[in-house]
DNA sequence: CCGTGGCGTTACGATTGGTAACGTTACGAT
DNA sequence: ATCGTAACGTTACCAATCGTAACGCCACGG
């Protein structure tokens, strides 16, 4: 299992884009987050490659450029940054976690239950399709 | 909304430790943590120091010794934590979070609804007591 | 009055992340 | 064949963070 490193500002930004965007020159990368401030390509290329080390991203050669893609999904991510927290801060109880996010408001106890069930149909529907 | 900083393996240890046995004094932790690796008296009040500048705990002082206790609980650095991913990586859906543990196996969708209900139950208690 | 326990200050090395200059290479136009 | 240039890699610098700890100060008990 691979160690989930993690991201600095701007590489969360450059993934955020490409998640967006889908594959995506460093180019391009570029010109859409300079919109605030001005970044060089040699720094975007920087972090792209930060961010394929890390494994967060691959690249292709396509018309003689590199094509970054994302290669771990958001949900992905997320998931396995929950994982962290479960371990972490929540002995493993997924039980605790649940109730500290009621307990401290991140989501309220019948949100909760609406998207279980939610979730629950659509796993059902999916399988006995 | 102070900014939820994030620990070091050592401080996260640290706080652990604080979690489990409650207010404690340096020397405690010391030598609670040196059971694996040596640890000087200084190293650990240093990392206490930092636990309390980043607001995880705080001190009293006792009998002329400080006497360290958490602060925030570990249900409570979670569901920041949480909030945190939910921003972060699922544009703020709480469905979206939901739908990825499920999908890569952090929880499955059936305990999810066992914990939900009996966490909502517990909530009407609570209420109506 | 002085040693010592207990604390703060300061620091150093490693790692990480934002930022970027500079070097290299290979294709297309001349 | 030559050369400019686009696109990439290498290397680097600085700031912040963290593990680690030496050192220095101070107040109380003997």
């Amino acid at each position: 299992m691979p160690r989930a490193k993690s991201l600095g500002s701007l590489e969360q930004q450059v993934l955020e884009f490409l998640w967006q965007q889908g594959p995506s020159t460093g180019e391009a990368v570029r010109s859409a987050l300079s919109k605030d401030r001005p970044l060089t390509d040699s720094t975007i290329r920087t972090v792209l490659r930060r961010l394929e080390a890390k494994q967060y991203v691959n690249h292709s050669v396509e018309a003689r450029q590199f094509l970054y893609s994302s290669v771990r999904q958001p949900r992905k991510v997320a998931a396995d940054a929950v994982r962290d927290i479960l371990k972490r801060f929540c002995r493993g109880s997924m039980e605790e976690l649940l109730a500290g996010m009621v307990d401290h408001r991140v989501v309220e106890a019948s949100e909760l239950r609406r998207l279980t069930e939610k979730i629950e149909a659509r796993e059902r529907e999916g399988r006995d399709k």
